[in-house]
DNA sequence: GACATAATGAACTGATCGGTACACCTTGAT
DNA sequence: ATCAAGGTGTACCGATCAGTTCATTATGTC
């Protein structure tokens, strides 16, 4: 039952690095903003790279649990919740403290393939290419793996376009895309 | 004329940011693959952001000639240069040394919107937008500012995704959805 | 040959980096 | 009452950070 801590940790390090930056985070400020000692963190994690992984698994957790929940909220149909993730991105690009995907950026950080960090990261956006490849499957539409990755190359667009911040609603024109891209996969 | 040892200082100090990110590269190391003295760099840069707009400069100036020659090269009318953006792109992300957007990563790293690196980023961006947009009016394709928005966002999307490498060739998926956008928008 | 300009190497500053050492404190179960 | 586990605060380690100082050396112009 004492894992309280530890998670506390991880939750809150995951607010410092997503607003901060990872190389541009120092463990003495994780420690300072968790209300976490530094001698409790190494006791937990033996490096800063093991703590940026724990993080980005809750972050995994978190965010494919919120887009999927909010995915089903939008729509009733699996042909009209593809269409619903990128209202649902909409609401995410909206949030005050929107600052990019973590997944991206901390495979920029780390960027050597087989690094652990980018690896997570990779990780992620394969959990996500399944559940809309099985998503586009029971919508019944034509060749439901290149639509989902079609769909995702739209998302990962969006999500950088919005962190730029030249463009006005990139959510909306990816929707856009997005239906015709999928109306070319409804035979 | 003694422009030259400034020049190749941003030449190569592109070369090391692009291959070790901003903040994990020290002003020591880009000395060190320079072969430019400390002291010199900082004459002819105040700061190491100094250096980094400098270097996004030569990035920007680099990547849309290289981008616009190659659309042109590879197709003739407006309609397939937009098309033959994912073939460039494919060319782009099989080069060896090939780590992803510098500007993304430049935005990531420097997050604030009125950052200097990260305006400099979003100012890229709006630059190939306006080309884009204009390739599409000469194509007389509908609504041009939109089509161009939605083919940047395959674009952006196939990037970053062709960093995280967990897809085979993103750059072909975006094609393929571009040609389906670009229907959509053929009266 | 004198003189300004540009560049160099190397040592240095104070701050911060990731990570450790150590002595102390709190908690709950026995 | 004891004991172990988990947590704390603080000071510290050597390395590296961005940036500076300074004395020296090329370079080309007049």
């Amino acid at each position: 039952m004492r894992q309280t801590k530890r998670d506390e940790l991880v939750r809150k390090a995951l607010e410092t690095f997503y607003r901060n930056g990872f190389h541009a985070t120092g463990m003495d400020l994780v420690a300072a903003e968790t209300g976490v000692s530094k001698t409790s963190m190494y006791k937990h994690f033996r490096t800063k790279e093991d703590l940026i992984v724990a993080v980005l698994r809750l972050r995994d957790e978190n965010f494919r649990n919120w887009l999927y929940r909010r995915m089903e909220e939008l729509a009733d149909t699996p042909r009209e919740q593809l269409i619903a993730m990128f209202d649902a991105l909409e609401e995410w690009f909206a949030e005050p403290g929107y600052k990019g995907c973590m997944f991206i950026k901390a495979s920029s950080e780390y960027q050597e393939s087989d690094h652990p960090i980018h690896r997570q990261s990779a990780d992620h956006k394969s959990m996500l290419e399944a559940h809309i490849t099985q998503l586009a499957d029971r919508a019944a539409l034509a060749d439901p793996g290149t639509l989902a990755r079609q769909l995702l190359l739209l998302k990962e667009g969006a999500i950088v376009t919005a962190h730029l911040g030249h463009t006005d609603n990139p959510a909306q024109d990816a929707k856009a895309a997005a239906l015709q891209v999928l109306d070319a996969h409804t035979r």
